[in-house]
RNA sequence: CGGGCCGUGGUGUAACGGCUAACAUUCUCGCUUUGGGAGCGAGCGACUCCGGGUUCGAAUCCCGGCGGCCCGACCA
């Protein structure tokens, strides 16, 4: 694609409202854009490295044998009334609103309650079960302070998976299926070495929750880490008792800043009680639902590997989720790399060419600032041996390849 | 929700209570230039967040509101 057609605009200067690092960058990189307090748009780039984690995540969840479905943003309050969870006094972060025709709706914050709803119009028989669905939606949370750019923001998405089962039992080994499909996609997303499963506080519905903490000195969080286990122990349930329970021993962790990417909940039956979702056994007793949720938020993963995989010059985007794998420079010879475009885009590699009308400095200084894992120069200079320099955006490794060889230099290359 | 700091062209900044609100950048046009945000010239672009008050006079002082950021609290 032509970068003069492109709709983001890079810009100089760090926005003056934002401190967080992913935000600076994706601001001034034209990934994302501002409409308020916690509350950004995407724009071409960044809806394009968006929608890259979000179809990772899809496979992954349907290679667990998810499927997945759209359930509503708008929720009538009847639900979360039967589970103690519509009154604010219980939950201080629901965005209201009154209808015009009287009566109100709230936009949905998590779907615990609509998805037992729903499911308790289709299980009715242990011949249903097991059974799991997710979505990648919308959500929206009325924080009180909203912080840290895309990471905390008072809209955003999430990818919410919730398994229904017939025992505890088999909750717990779908549980470790779930958990082994999120190190696939940290795996894939790049940040697997540093991404660690923390027990945390399992609040009302259990006695531990399980997260998943990504090591980052912007976290909010703050977690014990075990390197060799590849464990860690949220500072909220960090005591003796806990770690005597889990193994770890106290002088092998390491205290660290994180960022929760991701989590689990064993909801056992706490919805499937209050919301009728039951189902009768083999034997013909009828018994509640047992329940798992499972939450990942790919709004905040880019905020995430903005935060950890920049530099001083700008974001560095792993070639799994870079919006575009190449980003063509000409310095004066826009002629060759416009056909380089041309080959490139018909045999279905995405590339970025900057066909501005500007100096040099300026398309290397945005080069780096975008991100694009591969920059490629065509230069009079490199024409002259006939040759294309290929700069590695991450280790800043340089090589020259055959003017030719473009095309099969990436599809060698850039495939998954 | 408590505490602190702050709101000036698209962006980043400046301006003692007093001239037509200044500078840089972006953008437009022309020239020039092409290996690290190059140069020259000419332009476009702001009722200084909103409402009230003090004053001969307010971007500047006072009050209220709204908005932003940070610390804390909160965070299925």
């Amino acid at each position: 694609m032509l970068q003069s057609k492109l709709f983001a605009k890079t810009r100089r200067e760090d926005p003056k409202d934002e401190v967080a690092k992913n935000a600076k960058l994706l601001i001034r990189a034209g990934f994302i854009h501002k409409e308020s307090a916690g509350v950004y748009a995407f724009l071409p780039l960044g809806l394009k490295t968006l929608n890259k984690i979000c179809q990772i995540i899809r496979e992954e969840m349907n290679t667990l044998g998810a499927q997945e479905v759209q359930l509503t943003a708008l929720q009538a309050p009847e639900l979360w009334q039967k589970t103690d969870r519509w009154s604010d006094d219980k939950v201080d972060n629901w965005f209201k609103t009154e209808l015009k025709s009287g009566g109100e709706l709230g936009l949905g914050f998590t779907h615990e309650e609509p998805f037992a709803a729903i499911m308790s119009e289709n299980v009715s028989s242990y011949k249903d079960l097991p059974l799991a669905v997710y979505q990648i939606q919308t959500k929206f949370r009325n924080e009180l302070r909203a912080k840290s750019g895309i990471i905390r923001g008072r809209e955003f998405l999430m990818k919410d998976l919730y398994s229904f089962h017939t025992n505890e039992k088999d909750l717990d080994e779908y549980h470790l299926k779930v958990r082994q499909a999120y190190e696939n996609i940290f795996q894939r997303l790049g940040i697997a070495d540093r991404t660690f499963f923390t027990f945390a506080s399992g609040g009302v519905f259990s006695e531990f929750s399980y997260e998943f903490q990504t090591l980052a000195e912007a976290g909010e969080d703050l977690i014990y880490v075990d390197q060799e286990q590849k464990i860690a122990v949220n500072k909220e349930v960090y005591t003796t008792e806990v770690l005597a329970k889990q193994n770890l021993d106290k002088t092998k962790l390491k205290e660290c800043q994180s960022i929760e990417v991701g989590n689990i909940f064993k909801l056992g039956t706490r919805f499937s009680e209050a919301l009728g979702l039951d189902f009768v056994t083999e034997s013909g007793e009828r018994q509640p639902v047992v329940m798992g949720s499972y939450g990942l938020g790919p709004s905040r993963l880019m905020g995430v590997l903005a935060e950890i995989l920049s530099d001083d010059k700008g974001l560095i985007w792993p070639l799994a989720v870079a919006p575009m794998a190449l980003h063509l420079i000409s310095l004066d010879q826009d002629e060759v790399a416009l056909r380089l475009l041309t080959d490139l885009e018909s045999a279905g590699i995405e590339a970025l060419f900057d066909d501005r009308a500007v100096s040099a400095g300026e398309k290397f200084a945005d080069a780096d600032l975008l991100g694009l894992p591969y920059r490629v120069v065509v230069s009079a200079k490199n024409l002259a041996t006939n040759q294309l320099e290929i700069k590695n955006r991450q280790s800043g490794a340089v090589e020259f390849i055959p003017v030719l060889e473009l095309v099969a230099w990436a599809e060698k290359n850039l495939r998954p």
